[in-house]
DNA sequence: CAATATACCTCGCCTGTCAAGGTATATTAT
DNA sequence: ATAATATACCTTGACAGGCGAGGTATATTG
């Protein structure tokens, strides 16, 4: 495992969540967008993302519902809750919190 | 686990050898130190510390000595090695890199 | 003399990541 | 025509770091 990957770990569902905040989106979709937002520094390993959907729709974070495309391959979007939202702006404000703590840890 | 512990996972290895960049030091006084740094927000667990003394003794970033206590319990110090400032040094560049990437992500 | 502090350590579980594999449809290149 | 690539989904099993729970020994304080 690269060190990025292990500095990354843990906020993954976070990622996800605020790629949910303006509009449902579904996996591909969101793998790409945060490749592109990187500059493709950082992807999204699908089994990763996968498993973090699972963890969000059974925490009641995320809903999920098939979309009806009528060409191409089936969609599963996702939607984020209520309490998604709140798990989100709670875990942006502990993330401000160790950013400066790892700051001062790393001196 | 709270959602603390899994951002700071994989920061555990660098935040030990920044405590070592200076002077030698010993499992218990790093821990006291990092709790003290962080106003007793983060402990570094004991079995997490010591884990990475291994794996850090292991890679060759540290080296350890008995210290010569003639009173009190015995301490077992660790100095960082050449390769460790270099890894240290390494780490904390991809840390600021990570960090702007997160931010990016978070949005 | 019990409790707390100092100081070390190990075992085994838990959890997130991911390599490797799979399915199906649509488009583009040869 | 058909091979290759892109879109789009998914599962399994291994791996590694964190840590709860347990242990040892010495020194100090109430």
């Amino acid at each position: 495992m690269s060190i990025t990957s292990d500095i990354l770990r843990g906020h993954t569902e976070a990622i996800i969540l605020s790629h949910l905040l303006d509009q449902d989106s579904y996996g591909y979709q969101i793998n790409k967008d945060i490749m592109k937002k990187t500059n493709n520094t950082y992807e999204l390993k699908e089994a990763t993302l996968y498993s973090a959907f699972r963890r969000l729709e059974q925490a009641g974070y995320i809903r999920t519902y098939w979309g009806d495309e009528t060409v191409g391959a089936r969609r599963r979007y996702y939607a984020i809750t209520e309490d998604g939202r709140r798990m989100y702006h709670g875990y942006k404000k502990e993330w401000q919190e160790a950013k400066e703590m790892i700051d001062k840890l790393l001196k």
